[in-house]
DNA sequence: TGCTTGACATAAT
DNA sequence: CATTATGCCAAGC
């Protein structure tokens, strides 16, 4: 229905949907955009983000639950910031509790197939 | 048109 | 558990 637009748009769209208080891992937004294989696209299409855009991408982090590590640095601290300042806590070694702050995507429920829960 | 880089993930050591 | 090496695709020049 909706064509694939660019890939980065894409994967904004995903994002966009994180909700406030949760992370998502790279891997997980790529499966969700559509593109298992391509974590590194998800932070490539991030970083090629504009400055005013609604996508919280502050929310996108790697696979340790550790706010990842970009060029230009102190940007990790504004990130780390911006999540605390959404209810995520993050422990001892500035990583988070992916267990508990891990965004739980919407389950679409399929069209067809036995609804096994 | 073709080459290089890249906010990672995963497996192996 | 930490670090290293490889793989994946797309965008930019």
């Amino acid at each position: 229905v909706s064509a694939p637009q660019s890939g980065h748009q894409r994967i904004y769209r995903v994002v966009r949907q994180i909700p406030r208080g949760k992370v998502a891992t790279y891997g997980q937004i790529a499966v969700l955009a559509g593109i298992p294989r391509q974590p590194r696209q998800v932070g490539y299409a991030l970083f090629a983000l504009p400055g005013g855009s609604d996508v919280p991408w502050q929310r996108v982090i790697n696979a340790k639950g550790e706010v990842s590590r970009r060029s230009t640095p102190g940007v990790e601290g504004v990130q780390r910031a911006a999540l605390e300042s959404e209810g995520v806590v993050f422990d001892g070694r500035g990583r988070v509790d992916l267990a508990r702050y891990q965004w739980r995507p919407a389950p679409r429920r399929s069209s067809r197939g036995p609804v096994r829960w």
